[in-house]
RNA sequence: GGGGGCGUAGCUCAGUUUGGUUAGAGCACUCGACUGUCACUCGAGAGGUCGCGGGUUCGAGCCCCGUCGCUCCCGCCA
C-alpha cells in the first residue's frame, strides 16, 4: 500500500490505489498526493518519465477521487524530502494513472486547511464517509481495532470463552429506560434492547460455561453526553469459581494488556482504596490521585468555636471537613467566591474560608477560634483552608468539586500521569433521604459482604457490598462484583429492593432464579467500557471520535438519518399506532 | 426536564455593541499562467433562504417572540 513505501522499496514497479489527498499542478508537473489507509505518498508526473497525456489527466483529478497509478518507488533527492511525511524519502513516478472512483467536490474538507479547524460537528456526522477518511479518526477506528484484538487474545489465552447473548431481550424495570422493539407475532408485546447482558453471563455460569467474555453492544435509552452514547460497548466478563482476588487480578493484567497495546508500561498490582477510605479523603467514590488536595476532619479544631452556622451543623451530627490549598492564600474573594458557588452548587450551605499569613490565621471566622483551635488546623503559611460543615452526605460531593477546581487552578493535573486504582467494598444499598426507599449502588445481583449481614440482619444500609471499580485519573473504567448464588439471598435482595412479591420477583426476574436454582456455582465478573477506553488511548475528546456511526447528544444519527418515521402499514402490522406529543 | 455557547458563501470565520446604499476575508471551486512542488505560487471569476417562522420599524444579518439543529453541563445513566 501507497503510505506504507519507505526507502527500502526504491525500484519497485507498483500500482497503487488511493484518494486523492492534495494535487500541485506546477504546469507540465504534476504533483498527487495518494492517501490511503497506512499514510500519504507523493505521486510524481514528470516529462522525463509520464508521457503527455497521463500528465493531463492527473492535472485533471480532483481531490478526493479514486485513483490507480502505475509507476516506480523512488528514492528523492536529498534537498527534496519531507520529513513530516512517513513516506517522505520517496516518491512514486508514475508512468500510468487511471480515475476509478471521480468524486464530487468534498462538503467537507479531509485534507487539513490552513487554520487547521475541524468543521462543525453537525457536518462531520452529516458527512460521515468524508470525515472517516481523516488520517486521525481513521487512527482511531484502527486503534480501536487492536485493542479489540488485543481484548480477545488476553482473554483466550486465559480460557475464556467469547460466547454471544441476545440482542432481542426481555425488558428490564430496573435502572435505565429501556429501548423497546415490537413483536409483530405478539400484539402488544415488546422485546427491549439489553442494558448489559448482565444476567446472561450469570446464567452461562449456571450452564458451566465457566469462563465467558463478550464484546458486548449495550442499550440505554438515557440523555446523552460527550462520554455517553444511546449504544456502546462493554467488554463483559463473568467467571466461576473464583473470588474477588482472582477478579482483580485477571483485570489488571487485562488493562495492562490494553495500555501497552497504546505504547503505555503500566505499572501492577493496582493500588487499592476502601469506598469509606475514598469517600473520607476525597469525597468521592473515583477519586483523581495525580494530585493531593485531600479532605482532613476539622472539627474538633472548630468544636469550640462560637460560630452559630457550625454549632447548628455539629449539633445536626454534622462535622466540619475542608481542604488545605497550598499557595492559594493569595487568591483574590472573588476567586474564593466563585469556589463556594461551586461548593453550593454541590448542595453546601456555604464555603468555610481561612487563610495563613505571616502566621496569622486570617478569615471571617477567625475570630471564633482560640490559639490552639487555630494551631489544630495545622495550617503553614500561604495555605488557603477551604471547609464545609455540615453532615458528610453533603460536604463530601461538595469537596470534592472544590478540590477538582483547585487542582485545575493550580495546574495540578498532569494529563502525562496515569493513576489506576481499585476502590473496594462499596455499600450495598444507598438510602434515599427522605423515603427511605433502598437503591442497589451497584446492582440487584451483587452478593452483600456475609459478616455485615450477619452482624448488622436488621440494618441493610450497614452491609458492604463484594463490588469494585477499576478508576483511573478520576474516572471509572470499569466496575463488577461477586454475585448472589443463592436463590433464597437473591429474593431477600429484591424484597428490599421495593420487590417483595415472590409472583412479581418471579415475572422480572424468574429466569435468573430458575438458574440459581438449578445449582449455582459462586461467580463473578467485571465490566469495562470499552469506548471510552478507546476514547482515553485515542487521546480523543469525546467517546464520537472513537465510534464509526455515533448519534448526536440530541439522540439522532445524522448520517442515516435515524429515527425516522414509517409508513403507516408498517405500524399496523406491528399493532402499533402513533400519538403526537402534546 | 433545566441552564450555558454556537448557527452568515462548499468549509473556517469577521460583521450584531449603536438597525441605514451593493453583506466581507482566507481556504475550497471554475478559468488562465507556471518544469521539483509538498499548506506550491500568481492572475481573474463564480458563489449568500445571514438556520427557520412570526413581530416591531420607513427600513432587520443586527432589536423582540417562537422554533429547529449542533454542542457543553445539571438532572438522568441499577
Amino acid at each position: 500500500m501507497g503510505g506504507a513505501l519507505r526507502r527500502r522499496d526504491a525500484g519497485t514497479v507498483v500500482t497503487l490505489g488511493g484518494w486523492v489527498h492534495r494535487s500541485r499542478d506546477l504546469g507540465g508537473l504534476v504533483f498527487l498526493d495518494l492517501r490511503d489507509r497506512e499514510g500519504v505518498v507523493q505521486v510524481s508526473f514528470n516529462p522525463e518519465w509520464t508521457s503527455a497525456d497521463v500528465i493531463a489527466q492527473a492535472a485533471d483529478v480532483g481531490v478526493e477521487s479514486v485513483v490507480m497509478v502505475e509507476g516506480v518507488v523512488a528514492e528523492r533527492p536529498v534537498e527534496m524530502r519531507n520529513k513530516d511525511l512517513g513516506t517522505g524519502e520517496i516518491e512514486v513516478r508514475a508512468t500510468a494513472i487511471r480515475v476509478v472512483g471521480p468524486a464530487t467536490t468534498p462538503a467537507i474538507p479531509v485534507a487539513p486547511a490552513k487554520d487547521g479547524k475541524p468543521p462543525a460537528e453537525e457536518l462531520r456526522l452529516r458527512h460521515r464517509v468524508l470525515d472517516l477518511r481523516r488520517p486521525e479518526l481513521a487512527r482511531n477506528l484502527q486503534l480501536r481495532h487492536r485493542l479489540m484484538q488485543v481484548t480477545r487474545g488476553y482473554l483466550n489465552d486465559e480460557g475464556y470463552l467469547e460466547i454471544e447473548t441476545p440482542i432481542l431481550t426481555k425488558p428490564t424495570p430496573e435502572g435505565a429506560r429501556d429501548f423497546l422493539v415490537p413483536s409483530r407475532m405478539h400484539p402488544g408485546e415488546f422485546f427491549a434492547l439489553p442494558q448489559s447482558p448482565q444476567i446472561y453471563k450469570q446464567l452461562f455460569m449456571c450452564c458451566g460455561l465457566d469462563r465467558y467474555y463478550q464484546i458486548a453492544r449495550c442499550f440505554r435509552d438515557e440523555d446523552l453526553r460527550a462520554d455517553r452514547q444511546l449504544e456502546f460497548t462493554q467488554i463483559d466478563i463473568e467467571a466461576s469459581f473464583i473470588g474477588r482476588e482472582d477478579i482483580l487480578a485477571m483485570a489488571e493484567g487485562l488493562v495492562a494488556a490494553l495500555w501497552l497495546e497504546a505504547g503505555h508500561a503500566v505499572e501492577l498490582p493496582f493500588p487499592r482504596m476502601t469506598y469509606a477510605e475514598a469517600m473520607e479523603r476525597f469525597g468521592c467514590d473515583r477519586p483523581d490521585l495525580r494530585y493531593d488536595l485531600e479532605i482532613t476532619d476539622l472539627t474538633s479544631a472548630f468544636g469550640r468555636s462560637e460560630s452559630a452556622i457550625i454549632q447548628q451543623a455539629l449539633a445536626a451530627g454534622g462535622r466540619v471537613r475542608g481542604i488545605r490549598v497550598p499557595g492559594a492564600a493569595g487568591w483574590s474573594r472573588k476567586q474564593v467566591d466563585e469556589l463556594e458557588a461551586i461548593a453550593k452548587g454541590a448542595g453546601a450551605g456555604g464555603l468555610v474560608r481561612l487563610k495563613q499569613v505571616d502566621g496569622k490565621v486570617e478569615g471571617p471566622l477567625a475570630k471564633f477560634l482560640d490559639e490552639g483551635a487555630q494551631r489544630a488546623l495545622g495550617l503553614a503559611d500561604g495555605e488557603l483552608l477551604l471547609a464545609v460543615a455540615g453532615p458528610d452526605r453533603v460536604s463530601s460531593p461538595a469537596l470534592d468539586r472544590v478540590r477538582q477546581e483547585c487542582a485545575e487552578r493550580l495546574g495540578l493535573v498532569d494529563d502525562g500521569v496515569r493513576r489506576f486504582l481499585w476502590v473496594l467494598d462499596f455499600p450495598m444499598f444507598l438510602q434515599d433521604p427522605d423515603s427511605g426507599a433502598l437503591a442497589a449502588v451497584h446492582h440487584p445481583f451483587t452478593a452483600p459482604n456475609a459478616e455485615d449481614m450477619a452482624a448488622h440482619p436488621g440494618d441493610p444500609s450497614r452491609w458492604r457490598a463484594l463490588a469494585y471499580d477499576c478508576v483511573l485519573n478520576g474516572m471509572e473504567l470499569g466496575g463488577g462484583s461477586i454475585r448472589t448464588s443463592d436463590p433464597a439471598v437473591q429474593s431477600r435482595m429484591f424484597t428490599l429492593l421495593g420487590i417483595p412479591d415472590a409472583a412479581e420477583q418471579e415475572r422480572r426476574f424468574g429466569f435468573l432464579l430458575e438458574g440459581l436454582r438449578a445449582g449455582a456455582p459462586p461467580h463473578g465478573g467485571i465490566a469495562f467500557g470499552f469506548d471510552r477506553i478507546a476514547m482515553l488511548l485515542a487521546g480523543a475528546a469525546s467517546l464520537r471520535d472513537v465510534i464509526a456511526f455515533p448519534k448526536t447528544t440530541a439522540a439522532r444519527a445524522l448520517f442515516e438519518g435515524a429515527p425516522s418515521r414509517v409508513p403507516d402499514e408498517d405500524l399496523k402490522e406491528l399493532h402499533l399506532r402513533t400519538r403526537d406529543p402534546e
